[in-house]
DNA sequence: AATTTCATGTAACCAGTTACATGATTCA
DNA sequence: TGAATCATGTAACTGGTTACATGAAATT
């Protein structure tokens, strides 16, 4: 059934894009372009060989989209393969690793959630994500206060941003599970 | 001269780490072990080529610590040439683009500030830094805005992370700049 | 007619990852 | 004596970066 590579984060990121919204490789890159996912890179060199991988691993398929037949478009889908395979990463309960050292992949994980992940779920996945981020803040005020030095407090001070970074992310993921517990069921 | 390639970020946190104390490649693989600079990847096939390539360019000199003669300890120090490659980079003004992309670089940079950087040059970087995290966040808050959807709020609750983190990131220049700035000079 | 945009790619390069290799030394 | 640790590295692989290539279609 193939070697069980581990997908690269734009392969992710491209599979739940293609998800939301069949469509190009160049519809893919403009998205990269022009709004904050394009963190994860949407440069050609790596769009396009990410896009063939994908499809070599068959997770997703391109079918021409023929209403210019001179100019045609490939327009991916996720196959069935590439659902199940896209579900699974969305699912998976963060580490704590993950917290501390992938926050931008968790947070990709999240935002591929709707449809995927039950309320349930999401809500465990932040709970998780908010005690783990309150854990690292404080062991990182730790290291704060160690390091501390009166002469150049500029270590000490990069690491409390570390500190509010995490205290920041441990909050929100509460405002986030307060407003999936209050949404009633509809 | 040599041609001007870029340093990496790994080659600079090493330059930082050594314009510190000299030390070997295995100290400083201790260092991204048990630090918050781990960040920075310190695994070996990543490190001994990177400390390779800084001594070919002549930005750091090897001494060999002889103390026991039979397990030879290499232990780097900067050169003048390695300093002033640090102090250039340690001195540039943060632009939009990597306060943005590359937050991680600029607290890096900060962090090797003392010794390299005026106390007004450092309030500038914190400052531009700070204005910068606020006019993107609040660009991040006008796509959260946007992409509102009650039925599926992740994709809008993950962008008001990312508006958060830069309002944090803001805040917490701002409170560095008043910390630099009530440091009466001694 | 010329430029921009649509649309898809390739090529060269580069640095990082994991895993392995080597051998001395200290510790249990 | 055997295991862990000190200390430095190499090899194979992988995926990303920049820059370039191609050509049609839409726009000015």
């Amino acid at each position: 059934m193939g070697r069980r590579r581990r997908l690269t984060l734009l392969e992710l990121a491209l599979l739940g894009l293609i998800r939301l919204q069949p469509q190009s490789g160049y519809d893919l890159r403009k998205q990269f372009a022009t709004t904050p996912i394009g963190r994860f890179s949407g440069s050609p060199g790596a769009v396009y060989p990410a896009l063939k991988r994908l499809r070599t691993r068959g997770l997703i398929a391109a079918s021409v989209d023929a209403t210019h037949p001179l100019r045609p478009r490939e327009v991916f889908r996720l196959t069935p393969a590439g659902e199940a395979a896209l579900a699974e990463w969305v699912t998976r309960q963060p580490t704590r690793d993950e917290v501390v050292y992938a926050p931008e992949e968790l947070l990709l994980r999240f935002a591929f959630m709707p449809g995927l992940s039950s309320r349930k779920h999401t809500v465990d996945f932040l709970q998780i994500l908010a005690d783990e981020s309150d854990r690292y803040a404080a062991e990182l005020a730790r290291v704060a206060d160690e390091i501390a030095d009166d002469r150049a407090p500029h270590g000490s001070l990069a690491v409390r941003l570390g500190v509010e970074s995490y205290r920041t992310r441990a909050r929100w993921a509460r405002q986030a599970i307060n407003r999936f517990q209050s949404r009633s069921r509809t």
